[in-house]
DNA sequence: CAGTGGACTCGAACACTGTTAGGGTGGCCG
DNA sequence: CGGCCACCCTAACAGTGTTCGAGTCCACTG
């Protein structure tokens, strides 16, 4: 019965879920399909092609979620796009760590094509639609990092002794839901391309 | 002559400059103080307290920049503020990654305070305005991780072969300054906290 | 049927890594 | 002088990614 390549990534995802990808080692890995650690350098070329394959599985689980309209506008395709990458991160533990780790999949170039083809229609250049899905890329990717950097963290709040304007926008921040945020972020960004169109 | 903590940072920023963060060693780092691996431990608790340093002096190292009008705009002290983290960041070889490895120093509450203060009477609620801050902070810092990722990779670029549309506009992209994108993207996180405010 | 070759796995080992334990110097102070 | 303390050392541990060379099983071919 040999072990197949998609069935080590899927163990790889479980056992990040369970130790964090600062402890995701290969012997771990390999205990885990029990294995001895060598054998994975026949499936893998090396350890960052098992990286690559999990950030890619994890992406490719996020689903499609809430499909917007066939023919809708161009943030709602946008912040679809935004959603399911974010999705994709927090399906595991240190999820954006990971993606930041590994280098892009292929497999969402077709999403990418189709999301440019709308903003071109919509008026943007092709560098500012360009730029737009990057710059929405990078706030999801520093968002979801930040949030599961803080998980890992202590819990422990550290006082903003002389600066109460900082406490209090802070506690209003974590009072607040982390989706909310998120949210609060995306359409922030989608309003300042909204005001680029102009 | 005893070594002084101080120096032991410095120096790790030139090693990190050599062969970037993945190959940071405290062997390495001795090695260029001249010293052994595990007296560095009576300076730092452990690694983890280095790094912290050394984001910590890669960020004052930074300088003030251009500094805006003392009454300014808060979107102008906003643009400052980043500015000058991604300045910070630049400074070194994979400082982005070395920032995000990093817990936040206590140096620079004194600069969001001030901007928070600024924000709040321009009429943003706590909540949005430390939003806004942290909207632009991942924003910086993916974007910067982003093009440091990209300079330790592979020259070779892909081809996009079905999607005429996307390599359209990753030339375009490419073709652009560095420094031109991050402002790009910068303007649209403005523009998208003004256009909250109306 | 004998045999060849490839898929798949193993044990042993290499060169590293962060980190700990315990033992030394050398200079300053009482 | 005695003692303390900053500072540095050697030796070692447990763990890491990775390579080498050999071994096993199974399907297919001559």
């Amino acid at each position: 019965m040999a072990m197949v390549r998609e069935d080590a990534v899927r163990a790889a995802l479980r056992v990040l879920d369970e130790v964090g990808l600062e402890n995701l080692s290969l012997r771990k890995l390999a205990k885990e399909l029990g294995i001895q650690a060598p054998t994975l350098y026949w499936h893998f070329k090396n350890k960052q092609e098992l990286l690559d394959e999990m950030a890619a599985m994890a992406m490719a689980g996020a689903g499609d979620g809430a499909l917007p309209a066939p023919g809708g506008e161009w943030d709602q395709w946008l912040a679809w796009m935004a959603r399911r990458i974010r999705r994709g991160m927090l399906a595991h533990r240190d999820g954006a760590l990971l993606a930041s780790a590994s280098r892009p999949a292929v497999d969402r170039w077709a999403d990418v094509e189709e999301i440019l083809v709308m903003l071109r229609k919509a008026g943007f250049t092709p560098a500012d639609a360009m730029r737009g899905i990057g710059t929405l890329t990078n706030y999801v990717l520093g968002t979801t990092l930040e949030e599961q950097q803080a998980a890992n963290r202590e819990p422990g709040q550290p006082d903003f002794g002389a600066y109460p304007v900082l406490r209090e926008a802070v506690v209003a921040l974590e009072a607040a839901d982390p989706e909310w945020r998120f949210e609060h972020g995306l359409s922030l960004i989608l309003d300042g391309m909204r005001a680029q169109l102009a």
